[in-house]
RNA sequence: GGCCAGGUGGCAGAGUGGUCAUGCAGCGGCCUGCAAAGCCGUGUACGCCGGUUCGAUUCCGACCCUGGCCUCCA
Protein backbone atom coordinates (compact mmCIF):
# COMPACT_ATOMS: atom_id res chain seq x y z
CA UNK A 1 0.00 0.00 0.00
CA UNK A 2 1.27 3.36 -0.81
CA UNK A 3 2.30 5.59 1.51
CA UNK A 4 0.00 9.10 1.42
CA UNK A 5 1.32 12.32 2.90
CA UNK A 6 0.65 15.51 3.28
CA UNK A 7 2.70 17.81 2.06
CA UNK A 8 2.98 21.48 2.90
CA UNK A 9 4.56 22.59 -0.46
CA UNK A 10 1.25 21.37 -2.43
CA UNK A 11 -0.88 21.91 0.10
CA UNK A 12 -2.71 18.42 -0.47
CA UNK A 13 -1.95 15.16 0.49
CA UNK A 14 0.64 13.56 -1.88
CA UNK A 15 1.17 9.89 -2.59
CA UNK A 16 4.73 9.30 -1.65
CA UNK A 17 7.47 8.45 -3.95
CA UNK A 18 11.58 8.69 -3.19
CA UNK A 19 13.79 9.30 -5.05
CA UNK A 20 15.80 6.51 -4.55
CA UNK A 21 13.67 3.92 -2.69
CA UNK A 22 17.40 2.26 -1.74
CA UNK A 23 17.88 5.89 0.08
CA UNK A 24 15.03 7.36 1.32
CA UNK A 25 16.23 10.85 2.81
CA UNK A 26 14.51 12.25 5.86
CA UNK A 27 15.78 15.20 7.72
CA UNK A 28 14.25 16.38 10.95
CA UNK A 29 14.88 19.95 12.76
CA UNK A 30 16.51 18.79 15.99
CA UNK A 31 16.75 20.37 19.31
CA UNK A 32 19.01 23.60 20.66
CA UNK A 33 21.08 21.94 23.67
CA UNK A 34 20.46 24.44 26.36
CA UNK A 35 17.89 22.91 28.31
CA UNK A 36 15.58 19.92 28.77
CA UNK A 37 13.01 19.25 26.44
CA UNK A 38 9.78 19.97 27.52
CA UNK A 39 6.63 17.48 25.71
CA UNK A 40 5.81 19.56 23.17
CA UNK A 41 9.25 19.35 21.93
CA UNK A 42 8.82 15.37 21.57
CA UNK A 43 5.71 15.53 19.75
CA UNK A 44 7.24 16.09 16.55
CA UNK A 45 9.96 13.35 16.95
CA UNK A 46 7.70 11.08 17.98
CA UNK A 47 5.31 11.56 14.80
CA UNK A 48 8.28 11.09 12.93
CA UNK A 49 9.35 7.98 14.43
CA UNK A 50 6.33 6.39 13.29
CA UNK A 51 6.68 7.75 10.09
CA UNK A 52 10.57 6.24 9.62
CA UNK A 53 9.19 3.45 10.73
CA UNK A 54 6.39 2.87 8.23
CA UNK A 55 9.24 4.02 5.59
CA UNK A 56 11.36 1.68 6.61
CA UNK A 57 8.65 -1.40 6.05
CA UNK A 58 8.13 0.27 2.56
CA UNK A 59 11.96 0.92 0.96
CA UNK A 60 14.91 -1.08 1.33
CA UNK A 61 17.31 2.00 2.70
CA UNK A 62 15.80 4.92 4.48
CA UNK A 63 18.35 7.41 6.12
CA UNK A 64 16.80 9.56 9.14
CA UNK A 65 18.68 12.26 10.21
CA UNK A 66 17.90 14.90 13.09
CA UNK A 67 20.38 17.29 14.21
CA UNK A 68 21.93 18.51 17.33
CA UNK A 69 22.01 22.77 17.26
CA UNK A 70 24.80 23.01 19.76
CA UNK A 71 26.03 27.01 18.38
CA UNK A 72 23.70 29.81 19.60
CA UNK A 73 22.83 32.63 21.47
CA UNK A 74 21.03 30.88 23.67
CA UNK A 75 23.14 28.04 24.83
CA UNK A 76 25.62 31.38 25.17
CA UNK A 77 23.68 32.72 27.31
CA UNK A 78 22.99 29.39 29.57
CA UNK A 79 26.78 29.03 29.83
CA UNK A 80 27.74 32.58 31.08
CA UNK A 81 24.73 31.58 33.93
CA UNK A 82 26.02 28.82 34.65
CA UNK A 83 29.77 29.58 34.97
CA UNK A 84 30.67 26.79 32.53
CA UNK A 85 32.13 26.15 29.01
CA UNK A 86 29.81 25.92 26.13
CA UNK A 87 31.17 22.88 25.60
CA UNK A 88 29.48 21.59 29.37
CA UNK A 89 26.31 22.81 28.60
CA UNK A 90 25.72 21.21 25.12
CA UNK A 91 26.96 17.94 25.17
CA UNK A 92 24.92 17.37 28.97
CA UNK A 93 21.65 18.56 27.27
CA UNK A 94 22.52 16.57 23.56
CA UNK A 95 22.64 13.35 25.99
CA UNK A 96 19.93 14.39 27.98
CA UNK A 97 17.97 15.11 24.77
CA UNK A 98 19.05 11.13 23.68
CA UNK A 99 17.84 9.74 26.97
CA UNK A 100 14.59 11.67 26.64
CA UNK A 101 13.69 10.38 23.34
CA UNK A 102 14.92 6.64 24.11
CA UNK A 103 12.48 7.52 27.42
CA UNK A 104 9.51 7.53 25.04
CA UNK A 105 10.60 4.60 22.91
CA UNK A 106 11.66 6.49 19.95
CA UNK A 107 14.70 4.95 18.01
CA UNK A 108 18.19 7.01 17.31
CA UNK A 109 18.02 8.55 14.53
CA UNK A 110 20.31 7.21 11.66
CA UNK A 111 22.71 10.11 11.72
CA UNK A 112 22.52 12.95 14.35
CA UNK A 113 24.53 15.87 12.79
CA UNK A 114 25.83 18.37 14.98
CA UNK A 115 26.13 22.45 13.99
CA UNK A 116 29.52 22.64 15.60
CA UNK A 117 30.51 19.29 13.20
CA UNK A 118 29.58 21.24 10.17
CA UNK A 119 31.61 24.53 10.26
CA UNK A 120 33.70 24.41 6.92
CA UNK A 121 30.43 22.95 4.81
CA UNK A 122 28.63 26.10 6.36
CA UNK A 123 31.44 28.90 5.21
CA UNK A 124 31.15 26.92 1.80
CA UNK A 125 27.67 27.80 1.48
CA UNK A 126 28.17 31.58 2.60
CA UNK A 127 30.92 31.82 0.36
CA UNK A 128 28.79 30.19 -2.57
CA UNK A 129 26.02 31.94 -1.99
CA UNK A 130 27.61 35.15 -2.12
CA UNK A 131 29.73 34.44 -5.25
CA UNK A 132 26.26 33.53 -7.00
CA UNK A 133 25.18 36.99 -5.54
CA UNK A 134 23.00 35.90 -2.88
CA UNK A 135 24.66 36.75 -0.42
CA UNK A 136 26.53 39.20 0.39
CA UNK A 137 28.89 40.34 3.82
CA UNK A 138 28.49 43.64 5.71
CA UNK A 139 30.24 44.42 8.39
CA UNK A 140 31.63 40.85 9.72
CA UNK A 141 28.27 39.21 9.01
CA UNK A 142 26.99 37.42 5.91
CA UNK A 143 23.22 38.69 4.90
CA UNK A 144 20.60 36.41 3.03
CA UNK A 145 19.71 38.60 -0.11
CA UNK A 146 15.72 37.74 0.05
CA UNK A 147 15.18 39.78 -3.01
CA UNK A 148 17.65 37.50 -5.29
CA UNK A 149 14.99 34.77 -4.57
CA UNK A 150 11.80 35.25 -7.00
CA UNK A 151 10.52 31.61 -4.79
CA UNK A 152 10.96 33.38 -1.19
CA UNK A 153 7.83 32.93 0.90
CA UNK A 154 6.39 30.09 -1.93
CA UNK A 155 6.84 27.69 1.36
CA UNK A 156 4.91 29.42 4.10
CA UNK A 157 2.31 30.84 1.72
CA UNK A 158 3.38 34.63 2.34
CA UNK A 159 4.29 37.62 0.21
CA UNK A 160 7.91 38.94 0.87
CA UNK A 161 6.16 42.59 -0.19
CA UNK A 162 4.07 42.41 2.95
CA UNK A 163 7.13 40.76 4.83
CA UNK A 164 8.80 43.44 4.39
CA UNK A 165 6.44 46.03 5.27
CA UNK A 166 6.09 44.25 8.74
CA UNK A 167 7.50 46.75 11.29
CA UNK A 168 8.71 43.99 13.89
CA UNK A 169 11.77 43.49 11.96
CA UNK A 170 14.67 44.99 13.66
CA UNK A 171 16.37 46.65 10.74
CA UNK A 172 19.92 46.44 11.23
CA UNK A 173 22.52 49.02 9.77
CA UNK A 174 24.16 46.97 7.53
CA UNK A 175 21.03 45.00 5.76
CA UNK A 176 20.67 46.31 2.54
CA UNK A 177 16.94 44.98 3.24
CA UNK A 178 14.72 44.32 6.23
CA UNK A 179 14.13 40.84 5.30
CA UNK A 180 17.75 39.81 4.83
CA UNK A 181 18.50 37.04 7.00
CA UNK A 182 22.00 36.45 9.00
CA UNK A 183 24.20 33.66 7.62
CA UNK A 184 26.70 34.80 9.78
CA UNK A 185 27.73 36.62 12.49
CA UNK A 186 30.74 37.75 14.11
CA UNK A 187 31.51 37.22 17.85
CA UNK A 188 32.67 38.92 20.63
CA UNK A 189 36.25 37.66 21.89
CA UNK A 190 34.50 36.14 25.20
CA UNK A 191 31.93 33.79 22.76
CA UNK A 192 32.84 31.04 20.55
CA UNK A 193 33.95 31.59 17.10
CA UNK A 194 35.15 29.99 14.27
CA UNK A 195 37.88 32.12 11.74
CA UNK A 196 36.11 32.73 8.32
CA UNK A 197 36.17 35.37 5.05
CA UNK A 198 34.49 37.38 7.01
CA UNK A 199 34.95 37.76 10.77
CA UNK A 200 35.98 35.43 13.49
CA UNK A 201 32.27 34.33 14.41
CA UNK A 202 29.05 31.92 14.42
CA UNK A 203 26.62 30.70 12.00
CA UNK A 204 23.04 31.85 11.55
CA UNK A 205 20.31 29.49 12.65
CA UNK A 206 18.80 28.72 9.59
CA UNK A 207 22.41 27.88 7.52
CA UNK A 208 23.07 25.38 9.97
CA UNK A 209 20.08 22.62 9.01
CA UNK A 210 20.91 23.60 4.84
CA UNK A 211 24.91 22.56 5.39
CA UNK A 212 23.77 19.50 7.65
CA UNK A 213 21.03 18.52 4.89
CA UNK A 214 23.59 19.22 2.27
CA UNK A 215 26.56 16.97 3.45
CA UNK A 216 24.95 14.48 5.16
CA UNK A 217 21.77 13.36 2.70
CA UNK A 218 22.84 15.44 -0.34
CA UNK A 219 21.33 18.19 -2.32
CA UNK A 220 17.88 17.47 -2.89
CA UNK A 221 15.77 15.45 0.29
CA UNK A 222 12.80 13.04 0.44
CA UNK A 223 11.38 14.34 3.18
CA UNK A 224 12.06 17.59 5.45
CA UNK A 225 10.34 17.69 8.91
CA UNK A 226 9.44 19.78 12.05
CA UNK A 227 7.12 21.40 14.13
CA UNK A 228 4.55 23.83 12.09
CA UNK A 229 6.35 26.66 14.01
CA UNK A 230 9.59 26.30 12.19
CA UNK A 231 7.66 26.83 9.08
CA UNK A 232 8.37 30.77 9.04
CA UNK A 233 11.01 31.86 9.08
CA UNK A 234 13.40 28.26 9.20
CA UNK A 235 12.17 26.42 6.61
CA UNK A 236 11.74 29.47 4.56
CA UNK A 237 14.71 30.56 4.74
CA UNK A 238 16.01 26.89 4.41
CA UNK A 239 14.56 26.65 1.18
CA UNK A 240 15.64 30.00 0.28
CA UNK A 241 19.76 29.04 1.25
CA UNK A 242 19.78 25.83 -0.19
CA UNK A 243 18.49 26.11 -3.69
CA UNK A 244 20.67 29.47 -4.43
CA UNK A 245 23.35 27.14 -3.01
CA UNK A 246 22.38 24.25 -4.81
CA UNK A 247 22.14 25.93 -8.47
CA UNK A 248 18.67 25.98 -8.17
CA UNK A 249 17.85 22.05 -7.28
CA UNK A 250 14.69 21.65 -5.41
CA UNK A 251 16.05 20.85 -1.49
CA UNK A 252 13.04 19.26 -0.06
CA UNK A 253 10.33 17.28 -1.76
CA UNK A 254 8.09 16.65 1.15
CA UNK A 255 7.28 19.14 3.61
CA UNK A 256 5.99 17.55 6.88
CA UNK A 257 4.94 19.51 9.39
CA UNK A 258 3.34 19.03 13.06
CA UNK A 259 0.87 20.85 14.92
CA UNK A 260 1.41 22.59 18.81
CA UNK A 261 0.89 20.72 21.47
CA UNK A 262 -1.25 23.23 23.89
CA UNK A 263 -2.12 23.37 27.45
CA UNK A 264 -5.16 24.59 28.33
CA UNK A 265 -5.07 25.63 24.91
CA UNK A 266 -2.30 27.77 24.65
CA UNK A 267 0.61 26.67 22.97
CA UNK A 268 3.27 24.76 25.02
CA UNK A 269 6.43 26.80 25.19
CA UNK A 270 9.06 28.08 26.78
CA UNK A 271 8.26 31.66 26.58
CA UNK A 272 5.11 31.26 28.01
CA UNK A 273 6.02 29.43 30.59
CA UNK A 274 3.52 26.38 30.28
CA UNK A 275 5.82 23.83 30.36
CA UNK A 276 6.43 20.04 31.25
CA UNK A 277 9.64 18.68 30.63
CA UNK A 278 9.89 15.10 29.38
CA UNK A 279 12.61 14.21 31.70
CA UNK A 280 10.32 14.95 34.62
CA UNK A 281 7.03 13.84 33.35
CA UNK A 282 8.89 10.30 32.75
CA UNK A 283 9.56 10.04 36.24
CA UNK A 284 5.38 10.71 36.40
CA UNK A 285 3.63 8.53 34.12
CA UNK A 286 4.31 5.46 32.31
CA UNK A 287 6.22 5.87 29.23
CA UNK A 288 4.22 4.32 27.10
CA UNK A 289 1.31 6.25 28.08
CA UNK A 290 2.88 9.54 27.32
CA UNK A 291 4.10 8.13 23.75
CA UNK A 292 0.25 7.31 23.46
CA UNK A 293 -0.93 10.65 24.26
CA UNK A 294 1.23 12.18 21.85
CA UNK A 295 -0.25 9.65 19.20
CA UNK A 296 -3.93 10.12 20.16
CA UNK A 297 -4.59 12.88 17.65
CA UNK A 298 -3.66 13.40 14.31
CA UNK A 299 0.17 14.80 14.26
CA UNK A 300 -1.01 18.08 11.62
CA UNK A 301 -3.65 18.97 14.55
CA UNK A 302 -3.13 20.82 18.21
CA UNK A 303 -3.08 18.30 20.44
CA UNK A 304 -4.02 19.53 24.27
CA UNK A 305 -2.15 18.35 27.24
CA UNK A 306 -4.45 17.52 30.38
CA UNK A 307 -4.57 15.48 33.22
CA UNK A 308 -8.01 13.51 31.80
CA UNK A 309 -6.33 13.30 28.34
CA UNK A 310 -3.06 11.09 29.92
CA UNK A 311 -5.01 9.17 32.47
CA UNK A 312 -7.02 7.91 29.32
CA UNK A 313 -4.03 6.74 27.84
CA UNK A 314 -2.90 4.68 30.89
CA UNK A 315 -5.70 3.25 31.07
CA UNK A 316 -5.98 2.21 27.37
CA UNK A 317 -2.82 0.89 27.63
CA UNK A 318 -3.78 -0.87 30.91
CA UNK A 319 -6.77 -2.77 28.46
CA UNK A 320 -4.30 -3.66 25.86
CA UNK A 321 -1.69 -4.83 28.04
CA UNK A 322 -4.56 -6.81 30.38
CA UNK A 323 -5.31 -8.94 27.01
CA UNK A 324 -1.20 -9.80 26.53
CA UNK A 325 -1.10 -10.70 30.18
CA UNK A 326 -3.92 -13.08 29.49
CA UNK A 327 -2.46 -14.29 26.42
CA UNK A 328 0.82 -14.73 28.39
CA UNK A 329 1.70 -18.07 27.83
CA UNK A 330 0.61 -18.26 24.02
CA UNK A 331 3.29 -18.33 21.73
CA UNK A 332 4.16 -15.64 18.71
CA UNK A 333 6.02 -17.71 16.47
CA UNK A 334 7.99 -15.90 13.38
CA UNK A 335 8.31 -12.33 12.44
CA UNK A 336 5.66 -10.27 13.44
CA UNK A 337 2.73 -10.04 10.69
CA UNK A 338 1.97 -6.51 9.64
CA UNK A 339 -1.85 -5.17 11.17
CA UNK A 340 -3.03 -4.37 7.95
CA UNK A 341 -5.73 -2.07 9.19
CA UNK A 342 -2.80 -0.42 11.44
CA UNK A 343 -0.82 -0.05 8.23
CA UNK A 344 -3.51 1.25 6.31
CA UNK A 345 -4.34 3.93 8.89
CA UNK A 346 -1.02 5.33 8.98
CA UNK A 347 -0.14 4.91 5.05
CA UNK A 348 -3.23 7.55 4.64
CA UNK A 349 -0.69 10.24 6.26
CA UNK A 350 -0.50 9.07 9.52
CA UNK A 351 -3.52 8.72 10.62
CA UNK A 352 -2.47 7.87 13.81
CA UNK A 353 -5.76 7.63 15.85
CA UNK A 354 -7.73 5.46 13.49
CA UNK A 355 -4.84 3.59 13.77
CA UNK A 356 -5.11 3.60 17.53
CA UNK A 357 -8.96 2.62 16.85
CA UNK A 358 -8.07 -0.49 14.68
CA UNK A 359 -5.49 -1.14 17.92
CA UNK A 360 -8.42 -1.21 20.19
CA UNK A 361 -10.08 -3.70 17.68
CA UNK A 362 -7.22 -5.93 17.54
CA UNK A 363 -6.96 -5.88 21.26
CA UNK A 364 -10.99 -6.98 21.12
CA UNK A 365 -10.57 -9.52 18.94
CA UNK A 366 -7.56 -10.71 20.81
CA UNK A 367 -9.14 -10.46 24.01
CA UNK A 368 -12.08 -13.02 22.07
CA UNK A 369 -9.98 -15.10 20.54
CA UNK A 370 -10.80 -18.92 20.62
CA UNK A 371 -7.85 -21.00 21.39
CA UNK A 372 -7.43 -21.50 18.12
CA UNK A 373 -6.89 -18.69 17.15
CA UNK A 374 -4.78 -16.71 20.28
CA UNK A 375 -2.06 -16.97 18.52
CA UNK A 376 -2.58 -14.89 15.55
CA UNK A 377 -4.54 -12.43 17.47
CA UNK A 378 -1.99 -11.86 19.71
CA UNK A 379 0.65 -11.55 16.84
CA UNK A 380 -1.59 -8.73 15.00
CA UNK A 381 -1.77 -6.74 18.22
CA UNK A 382 1.65 -6.34 18.70
CA UNK A 383 2.78 -6.27 15.37
CA UNK A 384 0.03 -3.17 14.80
CA UNK A 385 1.68 -1.82 18.39
CA UNK A 386 5.05 -2.28 17.27
CA UNK A 387 4.34 0.23 14.42
CA UNK A 388 3.54 2.77 16.73
CA UNK A 389 6.39 2.02 18.84
CA UNK A 390 3.96 0.74 21.46
CA UNK A 391 3.40 -2.71 23.31
CA UNK A 392 6.75 -2.87 23.28
CA UNK A 393 6.90 -4.17 26.84
CA UNK A 394 6.31 -7.50 28.68
CA UNK A 395 2.39 -6.95 30.87
CA UNK A 396 3.66 -8.20 33.88
CA UNK A 397 6.42 -5.13 33.65
CA UNK A 398 4.09 -2.82 32.50
CA UNK A 399 1.34 -3.82 35.49
CA UNK A 400 4.01 -4.72 38.31
CA UNK A 401 7.12 -2.40 37.59
CA UNK A 402 10.02 -3.25 37.24
CA UNK A 403 11.06 -6.17 39.67
CA UNK A 404 13.72 -3.96 41.69
CA UNK A 405 10.86 -1.27 42.46
CA UNK A 406 8.67 -3.22 44.58
CA UNK A 407 8.10 -6.03 47.33
CA UNK A 408 6.83 -8.92 44.59
CA UNK A 409 7.41 -11.18 46.67
CA UNK A 410 5.97 -10.02 50.08
CA UNK A 411 2.74 -8.60 48.04
CA UNK A 412 2.30 -12.40 46.48
CA UNK A 413 2.21 -13.91 49.65
CA UNK A 414 -0.31 -11.59 50.70
CA UNK A 415 -1.83 -12.10 47.53
CA UNK A 416 -2.08 -16.67 48.51
CA UNK A 417 -3.00 -15.30 52.10
CA UNK A 418 -6.41 -13.58 50.28
CA UNK A 419 -6.86 -15.78 48.09
CA UNK A 420 -6.86 -19.08 50.89
CA UNK A 421 -8.71 -16.89 53.49
CA UNK A 422 -11.55 -16.36 50.16
CA UNK A 423 -11.32 -20.78 49.64
CA UNK A 424 -12.25 -20.63 53.76
CA UNK A 425 -14.89 -18.05 53.29
CA UNK A 426 -13.29 -15.71 55.56
CA UNK A 427 -13.97 -12.83 53.46
CA UNK A 428 -13.23 -10.43 56.32
CA UNK A 429 -10.12 -11.47 56.53
CA UNK A 430 -9.68 -11.67 52.39
CA UNK A 431 -11.10 -8.17 52.52
CA UNK A 432 -8.75 -6.76 54.95
CA UNK A 433 -5.77 -7.57 52.89
CA UNK A 434 -7.51 -6.01 50.00
CA UNK A 435 -7.66 -2.57 51.78
CA UNK A 436 -4.60 -3.01 53.00
CA UNK A 437 -2.91 -3.53 49.32
CA UNK A 438 -5.13 -0.66 48.39
CA UNK A 439 -3.41 1.15 50.84
CA UNK A 440 -0.37 0.49 49.30
CA UNK A 441 -1.13 1.34 45.63
CA UNK A 442 -1.85 -2.02 44.27
CA UNK A 443 -5.21 -3.63 43.00
CA UNK A 444 -6.42 -6.94 42.72
CA UNK A 445 -8.55 -8.64 39.72
CA UNK A 446 -9.77 -11.81 40.28
CA UNK A 447 -9.79 -14.03 37.31
CA UNK A 448 -10.91 -17.48 35.93
CA UNK A 449 -6.53 -18.35 36.20
CA UNK A 450 -6.23 -16.66 40.28
CA UNK A 451 -5.89 -13.49 41.86
CA UNK A 452 -3.96 -10.72 39.62
CA UNK A 453 -2.04 -7.93 41.15
CA UNK A 454 -0.82 -4.68 39.52
CA UNK A 455 0.23 -1.35 40.56
CA UNK A 456 -2.37 1.92 40.09
CA UNK A 457 -1.08 4.24 37.94
C1' G B 1 -4.25 43.50 9.72
C1' G B 2 -1.98 39.29 6.43
C1' C B 3 -1.32 33.98 5.87
C1' C B 4 -2.54 28.90 7.60
C1' A B 5 -5.28 25.26 10.38
C1' G B 6 -9.63 24.00 12.89
C1' G B 7 -15.14 23.93 15.25
C1' U B 8 -18.12 16.34 15.47
C1' G B 9 -22.04 13.42 21.31
C1' G B 10 -20.35 14.18 28.79
C1' C B 11 -14.82 13.95 27.26
C1' A B 12 -11.00 12.65 23.68
C1' G B 13 -11.03 11.94 18.53
C1' A B 14 -11.40 9.64 13.19
C1' G B 15 -14.39 9.67 9.03
C1' U B 16 -18.20 9.95 5.27
C1' G B 17 -23.09 12.82 -0.42
C1' G B 18 -27.58 8.06 2.03
C1' U B 19 -27.89 1.61 7.72
C1' C B 20 -21.37 1.21 12.48
C1' A B 21 -15.95 5.12 13.83
C1' U B 22 -13.19 3.92 18.06
C1' G B 23 -11.84 4.66 23.16
C1' C B 24 -13.08 6.59 27.97
C1' A B 25 -17.14 8.08 31.06
C1' G B 26 -22.77 7.24 31.94
C1' C B 27 -27.11 4.04 32.31
C1' G B 28 -29.50 -1.18 32.53
C1' G B 29 -28.33 -6.37 32.93
C1' C B 30 -25.01 -10.85 33.53
C1' C B 31 -20.85 -12.66 36.26
C1' U B 32 -18.63 -12.06 41.40
C1' G B 33 -19.09 -13.50 48.64
C1' C B 34 -18.53 -8.00 47.57
C1' A B 35 -15.48 -5.35 44.29
C1' A B 36 -12.27 -5.09 40.06
C1' A B 37 -11.76 -7.14 35.31
C1' G B 38 -14.82 -9.22 31.56
C1' C B 39 -19.45 -9.97 28.79
C1' C B 40 -24.44 -8.29 26.74
C1' G B 41 -27.55 -4.11 25.80
C1' U B 42 -28.17 1.38 25.45
C1' G B 43 -28.63 7.14 24.41
C1' U B 44 -27.16 11.98 22.92
C1' A B 45 -23.18 14.68 17.38
C1' C B 46 -21.44 17.19 13.36
C1' G B 47 -20.50 26.11 15.07
C1' C B 48 -24.36 29.58 12.56
C1' C B 49 -27.14 31.07 8.04
C1' G B 50 -27.99 30.32 3.07
C1' G B 51 -27.12 27.46 -1.67
C1' U B 52 -26.51 22.87 -4.82
C1' U B 53 -28.95 17.92 -4.28
C1' C B 54 -34.11 13.17 -4.12
C1' G B 55 -30.92 13.50 0.26
C1' A B 56 -25.58 17.73 3.23
C1' U B 57 -22.14 16.66 9.23
C1' U B 58 -19.66 15.82 4.28
C1' C B 59 -19.73 19.94 -1.60
C1' C B 60 -20.18 25.64 -2.37
C1' G B 61 -20.71 30.80 -0.28
C1' A B 62 -21.16 34.26 3.72
C1' C B 63 -20.86 34.84 8.99
C1' C B 64 -19.32 33.71 14.13
C1' C B 65 -15.69 31.50 17.24
C1' U B 66 -10.82 29.11 18.53
C1' G B 67 -5.67 28.14 17.73
C1' G B 68 -0.86 28.78 15.12
C1' C B 69 2.71 31.83 12.33
C1' C B 70 4.02 36.98 10.92
C1' U B 71 12.42 36.96 12.11
C1' C B 72 13.30 33.02 19.97
C1' C B 73 10.07 28.53 19.13
C1' A B 74 9.02 21.62 17.88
Amino acid sequence: MPISLYNSLTRSQDTFTPQDPNRVTMYVCGPTVYNYVHIGNARGPVVFDVLARLLRRHYAGVVYARNITDVDDKINAAALDAGVPIGTITTRFAQAYRDDMAGLGIAPPDIEPHATGHIEQIIAMCERLIATGHAYAAEGHVLFRVGSYPEYGHLSGRDPEELLAGARIDVAPYKQDPGDFVLWKPSTPELPGWDSPWSRGRPGWHIECSAMCKAQLGDTIDIHAGGVDLLFPHHENEVAQSTCANGGKTFARWWVHNGMLTVDGRKMSKSVGNVLLVHELLKTYPAEALRLFLLRGHYRQPLDWSDAAIAQAVSTLDGWYRVLRELADVPVEGTLPAAAAVEAALCDDLNTPQALAELSQLANAARAATPAGRGAAKAALLGGGALLGLLQQDPETWFKGDSGNTDAAAIDALVAERQAARAARDFKRADQIRDELAARGIAIEDGAQGARWQLVK
